[in-house]
DNA sequence: GCCTGCCTTGCATTCGAATGCAACAAGGAA
DNA sequence: TTCCTTGTTGCATTCGAATGCAAGGCAGGC
């Protein structure tokens, strides 16, 4: 590999007939005489130069590059909010240096490797941060958001879903149509997704004086909606309301009560879910479900972190954006 | 903000008492004495040191993260890929800087800023390379790789499904189930998978006889797949079976026939996808469809990669990978 | 005891661009 | 004319780690 070495303001600098300083600035909006700029454009465009930016990073101590660290793949939830922030971040002006988290593994494993790359900030979605890594990460001084997780201590910013009053919401709403025995198709039972949907569904289902309902994990997927939906929905006493914590185990949950259990959704059951993927609004599904509003919270989320990496954001928040009840067939709501 | 300095290698050459090449040199696979490792390993532990891998690729020329282009993202079938591709990079140690390309522009606006991080190499998926481009990663000595595109000119590596063999497949059997009159759910009219598919599912019928079908664009989205199968089977004389590019706007078509013009797929309409993503399998389509092997062509695009990053592979290789007809009960085959 | 050779370590330089400071030119005020 | 101001430009240094080369230590062979 004799790699071609690429033109650098050196060489620009050359060609240009002025020191490599002034290129520098020429390229980073320092001031340069009209008539020196264009030499340099012209110079620069001759030779195809393009400022490094590894180089530029290395001297300037900040570069352009945001961490982004996903966590579970499987729910299509987060393909749509990975290209949302690579596409916001681009837009402004930002690089996404895109990790996953391997299965089996968490999250503390990969950062250390995300800071080796010195990037301005980082951004973790469908995942949490242990305290160990957020000491970590204050002590390096890097700004960090936590997406769609709560974070109830430290010193890390998130944002997400309001939760509650979503869940709230919907258990109010299968109460007043006339649901009577209730069903859960949980997530990790770990995560604050799963703790607050499932904790404010619970709560409000008590209020009504209902005390118990079935539960199960749909381990946000598929496969996992599927099964969790036939166990639940098997039983001699099933539940006429299901709420699932995410839709694509809503999905499977749906499927398995209709091609596996001949149910009628929702004549035999209602089925509610929480995310609103492409896929819920298709014909066969029609799921009623909490539309979380990525555009918007990808958007506050850039912002936010933006802020922080400006030093201009408060250390700490925690942001909250309202879902949306989007009533479909899938429920008798 | 007053970013906390980092630990760096002089920092940790004092701590262990050792020269800064020795604490490089530890890190990075030299020759160090046992003795001195461990008193190195041990300063850098207490002091939180890792390498900066910015300064690491300025000064050895080589960086290790690739750079992933990814163009049209409403199809499910590009974020499996995205997924994959991280995973499988990050399993080697590489890392993925990931640039997507924003709606009506083309590949050519963003290559310029891939190559200003000096990646390692580059992989395209989803989209086409032009030739001002391949030269351009030519000169720059950039090794690339084309993702699910086939190249038919300049030195860029491709790895793509063998489209003919499996279009034609798909022609052949619904000939040979009695289906005579044709439809074809197209994507974008300049991608060589639309263009290699639907020239050999033509060459089929026609060799038996049928030189005319109907033709629509499905976009390569759910929504362009329904409206292109409320065209093409609202007509009169409709098909009997369709062809889709992909499953994702064989998906369309699907519910469009059924839930908007009330057929019976497979009883009136054979429907017949390519890609075989998730949602093919789903009990509500089970699509019949061509699985693209997703985790083999993955692979098999790293290691070409890798190989021509070493300077081992050949320049020029068009990998083909060949489909697998997955029969479901959406046609009648 | 001395020389040879290997192994480990340190010194000095390098990658490519940003930036504080000094030098310089041009223009205006006194 | 002289001094001062303003605006450009260049010089020298810096970021953090890798690496060629030379120096030093130590063992083995003679």
């Amino acid at each position: 590999m004799n790699r071609p070495k690429r033109a650098t303001s050196y060489d620009v600098a050359e060609a240009a007939d002025v020191s490599q300083s002034t290129v520098s600035r020429a390229f980073s909006g320092g001031k340069v005489s009209s008539e020196v700029l264009e030499r340099i454009q012209d110079a620069a465009r001759k030779l195809g130069y393009r400022p490094n930016e590894l180089a530029r990073s290395l001297i300037s101590r900040k570069s352009n590059m945001i961490g982004l660290v996903m966590g579970n793949t499987n729910n299509p939830f987060y393909p749509t909010v990975m290209s949302e922030f690579t596409q916001e971040l681009q837009r402004v002006g930002r690089r996404v240096l895109l990790f996953s988290v391997p299965a089996g593994q968490d999250v503390d494993a990969v950062l250390p490797e995300v800071l080796q790359y010195h990037v301005a900030g980082v951004i973790i979605a469908s995942a949490t941060i242990s305290s160990k890594m957020a000491r970590l990460l204050k002590s390096e001084g890097t700004p960090t958001l936590v997406f769609n997780r709560a974070i109830y201590e430290g010193s890390v910013n998130s944002v997400c879903c309001a939760n509650e009053p979503a869940a709230r919401l919907v258990a109010q709403r299968l109460l007043k149509a006339g649901h009577r025995r209730f069903g859960l198709v949980g997530g990790q039972a770990d995560t604050s997704t799963h703790i607050e949907r499932r904790k404010a569904f619970a709560e409000t289902l008590a209020e009504a004086g209902i005390a118990k309902f079935d539960e199960e994990s749909g381990l946000n997927s598929y496969e996992g909606g599927f099964a969790a939906g036939l166990s639940i929905l098997g039983k001699k006493r099933r539940p006429d309301a299901v709420f699932c914590i995410s839709d694509i185990a809503a999905l499977g949950v749906l499927e398995a009560a209709r091609h596996k259990l001949g149910l009628n959704v929702p004549g035999d059951v209602s089925i509610v879910g929480f995310d609103d993927i492409p896929e819920a609004s298709w014909p066969s599904y029609s799921l009623t479900t909490v539309r979380q509003p990525v555009k918007r919270m990808v958007a506050e989320s850039v912002s936010l972190l933006l802020g922080q990496i400006d030093g201009k954001e408060p250390v700490r928040k925690a942001v909250r954006i309202p879902g949306e009840l989007i009533i479909r067939t899938s429920a008798r709501i």
